[in-house]
DNA sequence: GCCGTTTTCGGCCCGACTGTTTTCAGTCG
């Protein structure tokens, strides 16, 4: 069973444990497993064979037995239990805006409604503002709320999110009065998918700030208007939500709304044993019962009043970043500025849309001292794959770029097919004649996942694989990753010597953030990639250098960081050590 | 149910909003 189903189950046990009014910590308790089991880069099994399950935080004497009842016999006791007493389809309804736990146990329990069609049946018919706690209001509440549900209940990919984002707070910077403005919230933590915006401001006039925001040109649909507070849908299908705060308590709003909930509860808790309070409006003293403000204008007063330094926000997530900054060792962040080439890119010889010179240029316009064209290899029909003879012919207009952009290295580089023996897509001895190659898997998806496992790893001992491509194949929100002992091409990476990518696109972003810190805990060299399919896509790297950073790099784990003489260098040495170890096996 | 620079037992984050209520419970972020 793996980490996603093994949170699930726990996640529903604690919603169901809350519908049945258990104690609130005891629902947190199973809650914050699900979480961190979700968000671990190793698979748990691996971890109960180690004996190691209780190193998970959060997970004690019974939650780690529940898992390994789960691992063992796929089923867990209590939860079946609990299932027993309380339909599934519950959680559906949990789902709908303005309906928690305790309304889902009074509607079962007095109407028999388990479902979303049921409840919205019953609030048509007029049937639930006569039950406790409930009135018309309540009733028109759900209808709308399920509504809601149904059109918007799915997140945005970071990639739409933060163009929408951009938009709107490159507006409202042009032509209204504001003088702080940041968003907040997931789009600032760089999540994978983003649930809505939230932008903050500081203004002297907030009222003509939201009349521009709600007047945007890329508004569908003002959901709210106020005095602090507006929402709009954006035509992006994205909701976004701008907020005005007093200048000073710009810092502990920023803090507050970047979250996550998680972290600040964590952070609160660390607060409260100090005798120190932390709110979206500042940070303040608790003395004689009286509050003593001791900041809040800016985010790094908040921290600094706990003793901690400013937290980068893609690690707040609860994931150890408070217990290292207590310890003063948080990690040095990579930053996008820390990279140097992007070797990932296709051309119009294949599936690009710009010229080899083209990418050269807006390349070296990024500040680039290098860039890889790995246009794909003939399995790749539909992408325009380059049989050898194209290969070869493609090397003059390389030749051409270097001559008329000079300044950066263009690598000789391609995309190779893994195919589903975990071959590669040219003999070896047109592999070696490249700078540079990454080898991917774009076919054969649905294989077991030790035939996966197998074939990636026997594509990486080819002695000319500098890298393996976006390496779980997931596009986010569209496709599933295929099947995949990560630990063991972690481990395989590491003893290889190959490098693991972090594929930048905001749709695959892949490898994610949990198994690029995994991946640093064993050693692997990275490298992180835009996989542009034109020039206007290399500016892609910033989602790239951003899962990055959730997965705690720094950039001496990078290798596109290192300046072009280096780079080569560890290409050249990873490869001969390769080719060393493949003839001591031979021989 | 978990956990420990106050604790192996007794704690476990904070505030706003809403609607249904005469003082508060439920939900949300």
């Amino acid at each position: 069973m793996r980490n996603a189903e093994i949170a699930r189950v726990f996640s529903e046990i604690g919603a169901l444990l809350e519908i049945k009014g258990e104690d609130r910590f005891k629902v947190r308790a199973y809650e914050r497993v699900a979480e961190t089991v979700a968000n671990l880069g190793q698979d748990v099994s691996d971890l109960r064979e180690a004996g190691e399950l209780q190193s998970i935080p959060g997970v004690g004497k019974s939650t780690a037995a529940k898992i390994e009842e789960l691992l063992d016999t796929g089923k867990c006791t209590h939860h079946q239990e609990l299932l027993s007493q309380i339909p599934p389809t519950v959680f559906e309804m949990l789902r709908v805006p303005g309906v928690g736990p305790k309304t889902v146990k009074v509607l079962i329990d007095r109407e028999g409604i388990a479902t979303v069609e049921e409840l919205e049946s019953a609030a048509r018919a007029g049937r639930l503002r006569d039950l406790p706690g409930m009135g018309e209001k309540t009733e028109q509440e759900i209808l709308r709320g399920i509504a809601h549900l149904r059109e918007y209940s799915k997140r945005t990919n970071l990639g739409v999110a933060w163009a929408a984002a951009e938009g709107i707070m490159g507006q409202l910077r042009g032509d209204a009065p504001v003088d702080q403005m940041e968003a907040a919230g997931s789009l600032r933590r760089m999540k994978e998918t983003i649930g809505d915006i939230d932008i903050l401001i500081t203004s002297e006039q907030p009222e003509a700030v939201m009349d521009r925001f709600v007047g945007l040109d890329l508004v569908a649909e003002v959901v709210a208007r106020g005095p602090t507070k507006s929402s709009i849908l954006t035509d992006a299908g994205v909701q976004a939500d701008l907020r005005v705060v007093p200048p000073e308590s710009f810092g502990a709003a920023l803090q507050y709304f970047t979250g996550s909930k998680q972290h600040n509860v964590k952070l609160r808790d660390l607060a409260v044993r100090s005798k120190i309070k932390l709110n979206e409006y500042g940070v303040f003293r608790v003395k004689g019962g009286k509050d003593v403000r001791m900041g809040g204008r800016v985010e790094e007063e908040m921290y600094a009043a706990l003793g901690l330094p400013m937290m980068p926000p893609e690690l707040r997530e609860d994931q150890g970043e408070i217990e290292v900054a207590r310890e003063g060792r948080l990690p040095d962040l990579i930053e996008l500025s820390d990279i140097r080439g992007d070797l990932q890119m296709h051309s119009n010889w294949s599936d690009g849309k710009d010229d080899i010179e083209g990418l050269a240029r807006a390349a070296k316009a990024l500040g680039y001292r290098y860039i890889a064209i790995t246009d794909h290899s003939p399995s790749q029909t539909v992408a325009g794959g380059l049989v050898v003879e194209q290969l070869h012919r493609r090397r003059k207009d390389i030749a051409a770029a270097r001559k008329a952009v000079p300044g950066i290295a263009v690598l000789d580089a391609t995309e190779v097919d893994i195919k589903r023996d975990g071959r590669l897509d040219y003999p070896d001895e047109v592999l070696a004649e490249l700078d540079f190659v990454v080898a991917s898997v774009h076919s054969g998806w649905k294989m077991e996942r030790e035939a996966m496992t197998a074939r990636i790893i026997k594509a990486m001992e080819n002695p000319w694989v500098d890298c393996i491509g976006h390496p779980t194949g997931r596009l986010i929100g569209q496709r599933e990753p295929y099947e995949l002992d990560m630990e063991a091409v972690l481990a395989a990476a590491a003893r290889l010597g190959v490098a693991m990518e972090i594929n930048a696109y905001p749709d695959r972003l892949d490898l994610k953030d949990a198994h690029a810190r995994r991946a640093k805990e064993l050693g692997v060299k990275l490298l992180i990639n835009t996989d542009a399919h034109g020039a206007d896509q290399l500016a892609l790297m910033r989602f790239g250098v951003a899962t990055a950073r959730r997965g705690w790099i720094e950039a001496g784990e990078v290798l596109n960081t290192l300046p072009l003489s280096h780079l080569r260098r560890r290409l050249r040495r990873a490869r001969s050590q390769q080719r060393r170890r493949r003839k001591r096996s031979t021989s």
